[in-house]
DNA sequence: GTCTATAATGTGATAGAC
DNA sequence: GTCTATCACATTATAGAC
C-alpha cells in the first residue's frame, strides 16, 4: 500500500474500500469479482492491484474499517452513559443493530462473510470480530444478573438475535430502535405469568 | 433426474446429495467444487451431470432434503405434545438446534448458505426457509402472552438466537438442548429484579 | 451409469508502457 | 497512479465412447 495511514477521506483508496464493502455486503465475497469494484470507482482491474496486494486483503481491510466504525458507534451511541445498566445495554444494543441494519455496508460485510471462506485471512477476520464482541460484551456484562442465569449465553442469545435481524428487516417495518428495545424488553420482563 | 421419487436410501443420488450437503455446509456454495463432490463418491466430474442438471439444481435438492428432515424432527420432537405450551416451544427449539448444531450438514445448509448468493435458484431457497419457518412460527404462536408483547419479535428473537449458535457452539460445551432451555428460560423468567 | 476428453467461460493476478 | 494486454488457472458443463 502507498501511504502507510492516516489518508484523507475520499482518497482513491477509501472510494475502492467502499465499493468493495458494498459488493461484498450484498453477495458475499466470493461472488463479487475485481471487475465490479473497479468499475465502481471508474478503474481498470488491474489498477486495484497497486492499491491492494490482492482480493482478501482488500477485504480484511473492508472488516477493519467496519470494526473501527462499530466501536466508535457503540461508544457514541446515546444512552451509553447512562447509569441505568439495562439502558446501557439497550443502547449498546440500538447501536450495533443500527450499523449493521440501515447504514453501513461495512458492518454488514462484518456479519454476513464468514471468515472461514477466505481462509488465507481466516484468523485475522476471527481477530477483528473477537476484538468487536469483547467490547460488546463488556457492556452487556456490566449487568447485575440473578445467579442461576448464564451470563454468557444471554450475552449470546441478545447477540444472535440482533443479526440474524439482517435476514428479515425491512426498512418500512419496525425501527432498529424499536427492535432493540423490544429485545431487551423480552429479557427483562417475564412473559410466562405462571412464573 | 433418473428416477423421479422414492430411490431407496444410499442410491448413488443420495450419496451425492450426502457428500454435497457436507461441503456446502462446511464450506458455502461457492467454495464447494463439483470435483470436492464427486471425488468424495468415486466419481469423476462429469458424471455428476447424469444425475443433477446444474450445480445449483444440486444444492436445490440439499435444501429440500433439509427442509423434508428438519420438518420431520421438529412433530416427532420429544415434548411436542405436552400439555404445557411452553414445554412444547422448548421442544421445538432444541429439536431446531439438535439438527443446525449435532447432526445434519442438510440442516447447517440452510442456515449457512444465503438464497442470494445463488440467483438461479434464489426464489425457490427463500421457499423452502420459509416453509420451514411457518411451521416452527405454528408451535411458538400458540403461546398466550401479555397483550404489550411484539409475538412476531419474540419468534424472530428464538430463531435469530438459535441459528447464530452455529457461528459459537462448541460440541463439548453446553448441549443443544441446555441451550435451547436456557433461551426460552430466559424469555420466560424475568432477569430484571426491579421490573 | 460412468468415464474420457475437452469446450467455454470467468477469474485473480502480473508486466511493463505511459 | 492508471492503463493495456495478457497470463495462468480453476471452474461448470458438454459430447460421445464404453
Amino acid at each position: 500500500m502507498p501511504q502507510a495511514k492516516q489518508q484523507k477521506r475520499n482518497s482513491r483508496l477509501d472510494q475502492l474500500l467502499d465499493a468493495a464493502a458494498s459488493h461484498f455486503a450484498a453477495k458475499g465475497y466470493r461472488e463479487t469479482t475485481i471487475r465490479e469494484i473497479s468499475g465502481d470507482v471508474g478503474m481498470l482491474p488491474g489498477s486495484v492491484y497497486y492499491h491492494f496486494p490482492s482480493k482478501h486483503e482488500l477485504l480484511l481491510a473492508v472488516y477493519e474499517q467496519g470494526v473501527g466504525r462499530m466501536l466508535q458507534r457503540i461508544e457514541k451511541a446515546p444512552g451509553i452513559d447512562s447509569n441505568d445498566p439495562w439502558k446501557r445495554v439497550e443502547a449498546t444494543l440500538v447501536a450495533h443493530l443500527d450499523a449493521i441494519l440501515d447504514q453501513s455496508d461495512y458492518a454488514r460485510v462484518l456479519i454476513s462473510v464468514r471468515p472461514d471462506q477466505v481462509p488465507e485471512v481466516a484468523d485475522d477476520l476471527k481477530a477483528l470480530r473477537d476484538r468487536y464482541e469483547a467490547r460488546f460484551a463488556s457492556h452487556i456484562d456490566a449487568l447485575t444478573l440473578p445467579p442461576d442465569v448464564d451470563q454468557r449465553l444471554m450475552r449470546l442469545m441478545l447477540i444472535g438475535a440482533a443479526n440474524w435481524s439482517q435476514i428479515w428487516y425491512r426498512p418500512n417495518g419496525q425501527s432498529p430502535a424499536e427492535i432493540g428495545k423490544a429485545f431487551v424488553d423480552l429479557l427483562r420482563k417475564p412473559l410466562d405469568p405462571s412464573s
